[in-house]
DNA sequence: GTCTATATCAGGATAGAC
DNA sequence: GTCTATCCTGATATAGAC
């Protein structure tokens, strides 16, 4: 999966710790993560983590920045390989929800309920990445009004009930269920998206 | 409107503090409002908390129960009022959108945000709440789909699907907008959930 | 039922050795 | 780059007077 930020996965340590806090931050919440729980998870004491970060705040900007940067090159990358707008649909669909659900990328459970524990001037840089992102979901939901396949209205409000629809399926969506990831996107598309 | 609980509002500080509770749980999140911010809001010394709640997490407890109690008592009794499937889905979303965006009734964003700062115990009789309210939206959507207004499918995922986008709207919807929240309703039930 | 005063403790962060 | 040791603040909760 394509990195839109180079440093990303150049420094080995500062990465699983981004990675770990953002999967601790998804079960526990970054409240009551302590720095304690962060540097147990990759075998550090407390203290060594402000080496590679200036605060724990810093911690949860990261997990975010990566959250939305992942989950954006994902879906541009996957989009490209469409050749109409309900394929584009379920890709979308599809692809989010796999970066949703995914176990080896939490990021993004911490984009949705922990942004108010991020300092302002950091919230906008996420805010503009997150913005960034609707953008290209409104263009596909655009082209799908537009086929028809999708009933006509304004666009940017139906990127918001869908989004609203996929990201709430983190608080219920166990992987053990009959449901699979793919499955659930079809059902998403099928049910409440695509006309007939 | 209606309350399940013959208790509430029954003793007025204990009263004033859960609602001013809501709101600053709403607004600042759970973890970061400290039991001086919930004193202030109701001029009262952080000592003097105690002698209404045990602790902090029975006040989120209190907070949460009241919450999905109103929305319960609400949507139960507006839904009386419905004639057929169609009426019966544009109330029920009405009815929930307008407890969860209303200023003076916050409790139920606490419900959807906070739930991991609940001791076990109560997320279980909170859980057991919500379950229930989602019975009587499953029994709406069953309904719907009986009578082709919604695509068959299985009633308690659309009930999910729903209920992500519209509970969503927490956290983009602003009173000042074009968009009122009876207009959003409507738009919710044209644009994903009715057939044509 | 509320106040004042305070106990208690946990969490984020720093300093300096290695 | 990590460890040990520790500082310091701020938060929950208690005790006892009024």
């Amino acid at each position: 999966m394509a990195r839109m930020n180079p440093d990303d996965a150049q420094r080995p340590s500062r990465d699983a710790l981004v990675e770990a806090a953002a999967a601790l931050f998804r079960e526990k919440g970054y409240e009551r993560t302590t720095v304690r729980d962060l540097a147990d998870a990759v075998g550090m004491q407390s203290g060594s983590l402000f080496y590679h970060f200036s605060s724990k705040g810093e911690i949860l900007y990261e997990v975010m920045r990566r959250g939305i940067d992942d989950l954006s090159a994902a879906v541009t990358l996957e989009l490209q390989t469409c050749s109409d707008p309900r394929e584009e649909l379920i890709t979308m669909t599809r692809t989010h929800l796999r970066t949703l659900l995914s176990n080896t990328q939490a990021s993004l459970a911490s984009l949705l309920y922990e942004w108010r524990s991020l300092p302002s001037d950091q919230r906008d840089q996420v805010v503009q990445l997150r913005d960034k992102y609707e953008d290209v979901c409104r263009d596909v939901m655009q082209r799908a009004m537009d086929q028809g396949v999708v009933k006509q209205g304004d666009p940017k409000l139906l990127v918001r009930l869908w989004l609203g629809a996929i990201n709430w399926s983190s608080q219920w969506f166990r992987g053990d269920g009959e449901l699979g990831i793919d499955s659930l996107a079809e059902e998403v598309v099928d049910m409440i998206l695509v006309k007939n």
